[in-house]
DNA sequence: TTAATAAGTTAGATTAATCTAACAAATTTA
DNA sequence: TAAATTTGTTAGATTAATCTAACTTATTAA
């Protein structure tokens, strides 16, 4: 069995690589808030079990099956954060840390009871895709806000790295996902837009935001 | 933090305690599954934490602050196999490998959340008191089926060990708890019992069955 | 193209949790 | 009570996951 330690790896390198299709040392260090050296033996770890390829100062790659390995824990992770806010009424910004732990529980039964209560759903409460059985993940073709333009009506369908003070400043404008959006101008000074959605008019959202929030035509 | 292991500990020496009142190493070398030294250099652990009283060779005791802390460990594994059972629709006989899982996951308000979905309920699937946040455990005066006599009228109400063996013979009577059960005749020769119950008629239970079957009077 | 900086590696140490082998203490049996 | 058995302890080793210090390789800037 795979420890949390590893299933950790995994699923940083598989975030990475979905970035920058290769990743190094320095940023799984970061993103692990581990030093170098800690990383450095994991990697060599990793790789005696065949889960990435790597040569000494080379980029770190994932290998088939180390991407699929870091999918299927990816899978209990969204799974989790979808069954605490459908099925336990939590709030999408409380759902991330419980399922950090709660991925590395080792019982499929466990996983698969939760997808089928939940209608086995396509996307985590944030919107990510998540990866079915076979550690296939959906390749989401969304736009970001940031690339529309005066009078574009769109829904919101994804948010890209959602971390809590994102998700406390989207719950405090009541930005949810499905809410639709209607572009009313753009400040091409800073970026800024300005939008009308659900109860909200002539709502400011600055770049920073906008990029941040994926969208889909209506 | 208390780490998994730790908490597995306490749990088997709250576990021996309340059998018989003390608690040794080989005894806990036993249940855990681990050799003796093991034990002896975690008790020392536990020891300079305040949690078990411990003298060479001396037996072994839980300080108030360890039976607390070992009755919240319980805490979380019962109400998740509560959860499990009710919430998700598990069997019985399947709850209990995962709760060991899940007991040590670090988020009060998850636990908290369980607890208020299924309406603050004070036993677990087995029967078994859950402890309260403060760490008081219900004492359970229920007697064993075997002290029953022909004629007496009981409702099964909790289970004695109840590990995956049993259950699966309780199944496959559809014994469950709650069940009337009819007293109808006592083998003196080996203690079994003939009882009438739900659907069942006639149905005999040995000695060993009869021990671990929890009843109160109706 | 050298010098400075960043990235990566090696060596060696630490901690938690585990083991086996050897021995000591306590308890039970004869 | 003496012998046998069980119980408990010590010593020393191992593995996973981590660290710091020191060094090397690669990249970037002067
Ligand atoms: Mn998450
Ligand atoms: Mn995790
Ligand atoms: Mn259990
Ligand atoms: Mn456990």
């Amino acid at each position: 069995m795979r420890s949390p330690t590893e299933e950790n790896y995994l699923k940083a390198l598989f975030h990475l690589s979905n970035d920058k299709a290769e990743a190094n040392i320095s940023e799984l260090s970061a993103l692990l808030q581990v030093s170098k050296p800690t990383v450095n033996s994991m990697v060599k770890n990793l790789k005696k079990q065949g889960l990435v390829n790597y040569e000494k100062y080379k980029p770190l790659k994932l290998t088939e099956k180390g991407r699929k390995a870091a999918a299927l824990v990816l899978r209990k992770h969204r799974l989790t954060e979808m069954y605490l806010v459908d099925k336990m009424g939590f709030g999408w910004e409380e759902v991330h840390d419980i399922a950090e732990q709660i991925e590395h529980i080792d019982s499929p039964v466990f996983f698969e009871r939760m997808d089928e209560l939940l209608g086995y759903p396509r996307v985590d409460p944030h919107g990510s895709p998540i990866p079915d059985k076979e550690g296939t993940v959906e390749v989401q073709t969304y736009q970001s806000l940031s690339n529309c333009k005066p009078g574009d009506k769109v829904k919101l369908a994804a948010l890209m790295h959602s971390s809590a003070d994102f998700l406390a400043f989207l719950n405090s404008r009541e930005l949810s996902l499905g809410h639709e959006l209607h572009v009313v101008s753009l400040e091409s000074y800073d970026g800024s837009m300005v939008v009308n959605y659900h109860n909200h008019q002539a709502e400011t959202l600055s770049k920073t935001v906008c990029d941040r929030l994926l969208v889909e035509p209506i």
